[in-house]
DNA sequence: CTGAAAGCGCTTACAG
DNA sequence: CTGAAAGCGCTTACAG
C-alpha cells in the first residue's frame, strides 16, 4: 500500500464496503493509536492540538471505533436492554419510547427484548442472554424472582424495574393501592353502592399483569370495607388487558341477579371495552352506569373516559434515570409516584339518585360532585 | 490456580460477577479451544461425542460466548436495527413489535432508534451510527435518500423499508392510492359530494408522516376526479398525525360556508379526534356526518369508526423476513400490500339523502348501501 | 504529552 | 476430527 493511501480501506469480496481503523486515522494524523483513541474520547492527557487534529483526521475519514473491539477492550457494552411484555399497547409503548429517549440521551444503545409469552419469559431468564451484552436492563411490569434477579447479577447487569419491586434494584412504581382507593371513593361519593372491580387476569402465567393490578383491587376492597358495603366474589370480575377482555368482564357483570351500577376498570383499554358493551347494550354512560378506568390512555379524551393517571410518560423517563444512577456508581433507589383522578364523562351519581336526589336512600346526595 | 479449578473465575474489585471463558470450557472438557467454538456453534467437522461432551460441560458451566468477541472475530453482530419515528403509537408500536419477534425468532437481537425530531433523524444520518453495531437496519414510515442509503451501504449495512421504496434497498409497502381510492369511492357510491380529505402534515420537516399519506391524498382526488366533482383546496385539511391534530382539521372544515357531509381521514387516530369534535358539536354521525378512517386500529371497534384495514402486523413481520432474505445473502425484494375496506358505523348517507330517497339530487341512491 | 505492547475473548485458515 | 497460532480493532497500564 503507497504511503498516501492513509484510509484502510479493506474491501471483501463478499462485503466490499469500506472499514477506517483507528490505524488508517492515527497514520494520517501523524500520531501513534494510542493518542488517536486518547484524544477521541476526550481521556485527559492528550494536548489540544493533537486532540484537535486529531478529531480532524476522524471526521474527514468518518472514523468511528468498532463497538465490538471497544466492548472487548474495556468490558463496557454501552447498551441497555429494555425487557417488556408487549409493544402494541399504548402503555408500554409509551414508557418503552421515553425510556429509549433517555437512554439514548445519555449515550446507550438499546435492545429490546419482548417476552409476550410465559415460554419466552422463561426462556429468556433459563439462558444467559444479556451477559456482554447489555451493561443493565430494565424490566417493565414483570416481578422477576430472586433467582431471577440473581442470575442477572450474574451476569453483570445493573436492573431497574418498573411496575415490581425488589430490595436487589432500583425500582420505580405507583401506589395502586392508594390510586385504587381513590378511584373507588369517587364512585362512592358519587353515590353508587354496588360498585363492581374489573381487574386484569394473567393468563395461565403470562406477563402482562404483574404486581399493580393487584393493588388496585386491594384499593377497592379497602374502599369498599371502608364504606362498609359487603363485598361479593361476583362482583369481581377479571379477564385479559385488552377491549375484548373488558368486554367479556361487562358482559359477565351485567347478568348478575343484582348487576352494579359502576365499575372500577384496571385499565384504560379494558375500560374502552366495558364502553363499547354497555352502548351496544343500550346503556347510557353515566346515566345508566359510570365507568372509571385506569392509565390516562391518550385516547380517553376522545371517549371522555374518567380514569386515573399516573404519569406514564415520566415513569419510562424515571426508570431510565435510575438505571444510568445506577450505571454511573450509584445506589438503586426506589421511586414511587401517586395518581391523580382525571374525571371526564363517564362518572357521575347512579340512576336511583337522579330520579330521586334526597330520598332516605341516599344519604351521600348533598356531596356527589364533591369531587367533579 | 489449582487443576480442579476449571471455572476460570475473575472477581473485578468493582464489578464482581463471574465470567465463564472458552478456555474455562476447553480444559474442563479436555479439548482446546478451537473445539469448543465449534462444537458449540454446530460447526461441522466435530465428531458426535466430543460435541456432545462440550456442550455438555458449557451447559455445566453456564457459558455463552462474548459477544463483542464473536462480532470482532467474524465481523458479524448478529444484530438488526429498527427505526421509527415514534414508539407510543399503536400503528409503529404494533410493527415494531411484530417484526422485533420474528427477528428474534432468527437469532437476531434488535436495537431501537426512535427518530422523532427532524433533528434526530439529520444527526441519525449525518454520523457513523450503525457500522459494527447492526448487520441490518429495518426503517419505517421514513423515506430515506439516496445519500442517506448509500452511507448506510457504506457502513456494511442491509437495510428493509416500510412505507417507502427505493431500488437500493428491499421493501413492503401499501398500494395507498388504490386504498384511498376505495375509500373515498365507499363514500361516493352513499351519496356523498362533498366530501374532505384530511390528511397528515410533515411538521416542519419532522418523520411522522412519510409516502404513504401523500398517496392516499392521491387516492382522494383521483377518486374525486372520476367522479368529476369539483376539487376545491379547502376540502383538504392536514395537520398533525394525532387526536388534537384530526379535532383541529375538522373544526376547520366545520366552519367553511359549504361545510363537507363526509371526510376520509388519512389515519384513525385523526378519525378518533375528528368523531370527538363531531360529538362535541352535536352532529350525529353517520347522519349528519361521515368518517372514514385509516388503519384498522385496534380501538375502531370501540367507538364504531369504518376505515381501511392494511395488515399492519403483517407489515411487520414482512419486512423483518425481507431484511433476513437480505442478510443470508437474497436479493432485495420488494413487496406490495392491498387495503381492504371494514365497514363499521360512521359512514352513511348524507343527511339530504335520507329525508329525500329517490329525488333527482341523488342519482346513486339505489346503491349506497351496495358496499355495506 | 506520547508511544510500544499486551490483552480483551473469540473464530478460522492452516497444518497435522 | 483436532490443535496451535494469528488476527479481529480497540484500550490501557507502563515506560519514557
Amino acid at each position: 500500500m503507497p504511503a498516501s493511501a492513509c484510509v484502510n480501506s479493506t474491501r471483501s469480496p463478499t462485503i466490499g464496503y469500506m472499514v477506517v481503523s483507528v490505524e488508517s486515522v492515527a497514520e494520517r494524523a501523524g500520531v501513534s493509536v494510542s493518542t488517536v483513541s486518547r484524544a477521541l474520547r476526550s481521556v485527559p492527557g492528550v494536548s489540544m492540538e493533537t486532540r484537535k487534529r486529531v478529531q480532524a483526521v476522524a471526521d474527514e475519514l468518518g472514523y468511528a471505533a468498532s463497538p465490538a473491539a471497544s466492548r472487548l477492550a474495556t468490558g463496557r457494552t454501552m447498551t441497555v436492554g429494555i425487557v417488556v411484555p408487549v409493544l402494541a399497547k399504548w402503555y408500554f409503548g409509551k414508557v418503552v419510547g421515553e425510556a429509549t429517549h433517555a437512554l439514548r440521551e445519555a449515550g446507550f444503545d438499546v435492545l429490546l427484548y419482548e417476552l409476550a409469552t410465559p415460554g419466552q419469559r422463561q426462556r429468556f431468564f433459563a439462558t444467559v442472554q444479556l451477559y456482554g451484552r447489555t451493561d443493565g436492563v430494565i424490566i417493565i411490569a414483570l416481578q422477576p424472582s430472586r433467582e431471577e434477579l440473581e442470575s442477572l447479577a450474574s451476569q453483570g447487569q445493573a436492573v431497574a424495574l418498573l411496575g415490581a419491586e425488589s430490595s436487589a434494584a432500583g425500582s420505580v412504581s405507583v401506589d395502586n393501592v392508594a390510586a385504587g382507593l381513590a378511584a373507588v371513593r369517587h364512585l362512592l361519593n358519587l353515590g353508587h353502592k354496588r360498585i363492581a372491580f374489573v381487574g386484569i387476569r394473567d393468563e395461565e402465567g403470562s406477563n402482562l399483569g404483574g404486581v399493580p393490578p393487584l393493588q388496585r383491587l386491594r384499593g377497592y376492597r379497602e374502599a369498599m370495607a371502608e364504606a362498609a358495603l359487603a363485598q361479593e366474589d361476583v362482583l369481581e370480575q377479571f379477564d385479559e388487558n385488552s377491549v375484548a377482555g373488558g368486554a367479556a368482564a361487562i358482559s359477565r357483570l351485567l347478568v348478575l341477579k343484582q348487576p352494579p351500577t359502576a365499575a372500577f376498570v384496571a385499565s384504560d383499554e379494558m375500560a374502552f371495552g366495558v364502553l363499547k358493551v354497555l352502548r351496544q347494550t343500550g346503556l347510557a354512560v353515566p346515566r345508566d352506569f359510570s365507568v372509571l378506568g385506569f392509565d390516562n390512555h391518550e385516547l380517553c379524551d376522545v371517549v371522555g373516559l374518567t380514569t386515573m393517571d399516573h404519569e406514564v410518560a415520566e415513569q419510562g423517563q424515571d426508570v431510565a434515570r435510575l438505571l444510568l444512577d445506577i450505571l454511573h456508581g450509584g445506589h438503586p433507589a426506589v421511586l414511587s409516584r401517586s395518581a391523580r383522578l382525571v374525571v371526564r364523562e363517564t362518572t357521575g351519581p347512579p340512576r336511583a339518585l337522579r330520579t330521586i336526589p334526597t330520598g332516605p336512600d341516599s344519604p351521600h346526595s348533598a356531596e356527589h360532585f364533591g369531587d367533579l
